[in-house]
DNA sequence: GTGATATGCGGAT
DNA sequence: TCCGCCTATCACT
């Protein structure tokens, strides 16, 4: 689920149910009991996102900083909220809903100093109407590490991850094993507006479609495919699979300890 | 029921 | 480069 579009799409929510007013906040499973007691009873002043980093602000200035990491969940409900089953590390509650939090690597508060630190350590959100893409291309300019690699660090751009780095990869004609800085400053201002496009899509729709209208299983006469994470999409998982564009099978290879998919045909070596 | 797998990332080695 | 985190889902028995 979380790529950072599942976290702006969590922002939002969180504004909408909790924004402007107190909450009440508790720890059921226990480990944020500190934590969260601290927060009970505060006004949540803002809901924000920077890449895979939900950022609430509270009353005291203090910020709730979590990170779902891999095993993260958010799941939301109308009061009165039922007991809490499983681990639920945090809990919302606002004036008429909850949010209940399980797994996350990250849940603590922050001074804003320390805010500032971990948002400097981002690079630019697609996201984020602040984003400028030359922060990103300075980094991706210099640099000999493949640009599959480089769009992943977050430190370069921050929210993508696997599935976007993949698919816009693919949509882009790129092959990802490209050094960074043998990467045209044309091609990547594509590959930014093409993230800006596939990630503000992701958040209206809840899920990450990357298939163009006229590759759709409908559009190519085959039978439809929802893949198991949720959405229509080009390489991701599907070594093996015939591309979509061109019938060649899809090559996976492990790249920087991730899985990495595409496909060799439509995304040549030289660009 | 069991086991494999995962859209992430920090820390140890 | 590997490990651990600690939850949900899905394929398979």
């Amino acid at each position: 689920m979380p790529e950072g579009h599942t976290i702006h799409r969590l922002a939002a929510e969180h504004q909408r149910m909790f924004g402007g007013r107190a909450v009440r906040a508790s720890s059921p499973q226990g480990r944020f009991a500190v934590g969260a007691a601290a927060v009970d009873g505060q006004v949540l002043v803002r809901a924000d996102a920077h890449g895979k980093h939900l950022l609430l602000v509270l009353a005291d200035e203090r910020t709730l900083h979590v990170h779902l990491g891999i095993y993260g969940t958010y799941t939301f409900g109308s009061l009165p909220a039922p007991e809490p089953t499983g681990a639920v590390r945090l809990r919302l509650a606002g004036a008429a809903h909850f949010a209940d939090l399980r797994g996350p690597s990250r849940c603590e508060l922050l001074e804003p100093g320390v805010v500032k630190v971990l948002r400097d350590r981002l690079g630019p959100d697609p996201l984020r109407a602040d984003a400028d893409p030359d922060v990103a291309w300075r980094r991706v300019s210099r640099s000999r590490t493949a640009i599959a690699v480089l769009l992943m660090d977050q430190s370069v751009v921050a929210g993508p991850g696997n599935i976007y780095r993949a698919e816009v990869l693919f949509r882009q004609g790129v092959d990802p094993r490209l050094p960074g800085r043998r990467l045209a400053r044309e091609r990547w201002a594509a590959i930014w507006d093409d993230l800006v496009l596939l990630m503000a899509d992701g958040v209206r729709a809840g899920r990450i479609d990357t298939v163009r209208p006229e590759h759709t299983p409908e559009a190519m006469g085959r039978p439809p495919r929802v893949d198991g994470h949720g959405g229509e999409v080009y390489v991701y998982r599907r070594a093996g699979q015939p591309c979509l564009v061109c019938g060649t099978p899809v090559r996976a290879a492990e790249l920087a300890a991730r899985n990495l998919f595409w496909c060799p045909v439509c995304q040549p070596a030289a660009v």
